[in-house]
DNA sequence: AATGAATGAGCGTTCATTCAT
DNA sequence: TATGAATGAACGCTCATTCAT
């Protein structure tokens, strides 16, 4: 048993890695992972079904991720870390802060479209609140993810505390991220989304120009 | 078989109704049912368990809610309708629109740092996915809820068209929501709640009074 | 509870008989019974459905058959009973014994072609081997059925030995019977009824008159 | 998962197949579910029963038969053809038409009084009426057994057309057939079966010679 | 690296039956 | 005469997991 997959392993026994063929194999059973969750819910997901996509027996599956857990931690960390280099590429592509700020909201928030980030998000945002590793899992990638909008706002208005960047960063991205249900796939209002986008890019913009933001006092 | 209870009934038959007691036991199993879908998560939440938090046994629970179905569904309205009472009351309390506006998404916010709030619209969310019925349920909820936000911005600002209205309702309400997973019960940002709640209000009432709302085009 | 309906009851309390609305429900709830084990066959015949089918509840049907085995009891009765004067009826309208064979022969033949007929009796067939009441009952059917050839046999043909024509009578009721699955309702081969009915009735008429029958010894 | 076990299956996926405990695991499951079938009847087998008399547990049971209707169809499939098996060694013992016939007529009609073969017959009668697939089944079964009979006819009495053959078949197959309820393991008249050998043997011989079979109209 | 065999628990559901109303 | 409430057992089935091969 390999059990060097990324996820929610325990014992880290030395053992030799596993063989190029069995590489791959891990790659179809993450995609095939996050299809069949994006398909059919997590509370749909079996390993059973996820072995059935790939062409693999069950037995097979387990000898690459050992747990049900296993695989589904494996699976939330391709994708997370899939979709936050496509995050880091949009960002670099930018010439200006005021562009790159444009630029990742208008990605963000189009890619909401998307039936993949409808469907998986929503999926994330459930889980977290049952499962300690996935909530860590998720506040990681959106650490990262507002770390953007931070320096972002920081190089727009050098004037905005740290505290102040953090602030505007979670409004931003929270912002974004409430838009799912309404204007995601198949969603009533996904015919919505330019406006919206153009409200996001607005206010975002005027906050942080303006640098009207509210002094922060909470410590936790 | 009472069956009558609320939910994904369609024919009425004219049965005569459940006695008092069967009124008492559906609102137990209902409370259960949320309970229960609150501490564990959908992809955890089963008739049995529900039966066994009510002290019953899982036969005389499909008498009152004939198919898992029915229960989640009866369970979700519930839900959702004792929450837009809570909201009706918030907004009849208010005395000017722009009171209304404020106490309204001071509200619903600091309501998203309760342990049930938390942890239930997200559970929501990602089962509209799934589940057709549900997310009709969940649409025609968000749509009565924005109804306030539409009603007040033309209070405010009576120059607003209609859909500049339904768009600045969608961007609150989306706004607010996606906090949530930020600021919720236990999640890392709580303490940053009031400072959201300020950047909400004073953007959604800049928005509302500037009426620099893009004119939107899509039909869908 | 009334419990006088015919079938298996044990304990005979000497209560008062059923009122006239009662009468008509148990004739309602026996034709309900019937028809759903031609629907559905035994396998899934249960007594909720049968309330289902009358529109009445479960507890209600139970108070006029106490139990499972008293409703399906009373219900075989009653079809056998109602079958059986059919049988007298068309028999007491022949005018001459051979005639009669033929009628009697035609009719039942003929009737194993309705869709009751067909499912009724392998149905009966297959029970009578798993319960002895049941079992009891078709016997006892069919020997007032064998009667009739028996008779008949004797009247044609005066010589034949009484267990010649018991015989007899077995034959040709076996012969028939045996049809039902081929030539019944909806089977491949039910076009050859005609055929089949003048090949029965030319070799009992055969078997009769040339009294040519094996003598019998077993006693059992 | 085998699941190449006969019985319902469409599409042939090329799996490897079960080792060869598990072929014998196969054997062993459908010896049970016969015995069970014939023991309690359709209406009393369920998978859960079998798994106790093989012995193991149901999951295990539904790793060899995926659905009960596999276990069923695979079940009976198992015990038809080994039926025909044995037909065939009858049939090609005897040296002359005639012979064959008597011999075949014979070791049936024998057969009728095990209790296999009387508890089993019926059930399938009953079954074929409720399910498309077991009445398939059953019409081939019979088709192979009465073309032994059409075959027979045709030496005998060269003269006779093949609707004539086809009708003789049915009506010997019926006939014989239509004993099983009368003559069978405990049944009442189950001294008669000698007798009634004789009476269908001379029967059929006769019908055969004569060739005095009526000429058939319908198609259907 | 892969499959098949096996377990045991849990699921949603149906059911016969009992009983209070 | 009727319904609703309740139980407890059984059902077919899915599942995560373990293990021999």
């Amino acid at each position: 048993m390999p059990e060097n997959a990324p996820g929610r392993q325990k014992k880290n026994m030395p053992k030799r890695g596993p063989y190029k063929a069995g590489l791959e194999r891990q790659k179809q059973i993450l995609e095939a992972a996050k299809n069949l969750l994006i398909d059919e819910g997590y509370h749909n997901f079996s390993i059973r079904k996820v072995a059935k996509r790939v062409g693999i027996s069950p037995g097979n599956l387990q000898h690459h991720f050992a747990t049900r857990d296993d695989l589904v931690s494996a699976m939330l960390d391709h994708v997370i870390s899939r979709y936050l280099l496509e995050l880091e590429v949009i960002k670099n592509k930018a010439s200006s802060p005021k562009e790159c700020l444009i630029s990742v909201i208008e990605f963000v928030t189009r890619d909401l479209q998307t039936r993949d980030t409808t469907v998986f998000f929503p999926e994330i945002w459930s889980l977290s609140n049952h499962d300690e590793y996935i909530n860590t899992l998720m506040q990681q990638m959106y650490k990262v993810y507002r770390r953007i909008y931070e320096d972002i706002a920081l190089q727009i208005n050098p004037s905005l505390t740290e505290q102040q960047g953090r602030l505007i960063a979670l409004f931003i991205s929270a912002t974004i991220e409430g838009h799912t249900m309404f204007i995601g796939y198949k969603k009533s209002n996904n015919g919505m989304c330019e406006g919206v986008i153009k409200m996001i890019c607005s206010t975002a913009l005027q906050i942080i120009e303006s640098g009207d933001i509210p002094a922060e006092r909470a410590k936790n």
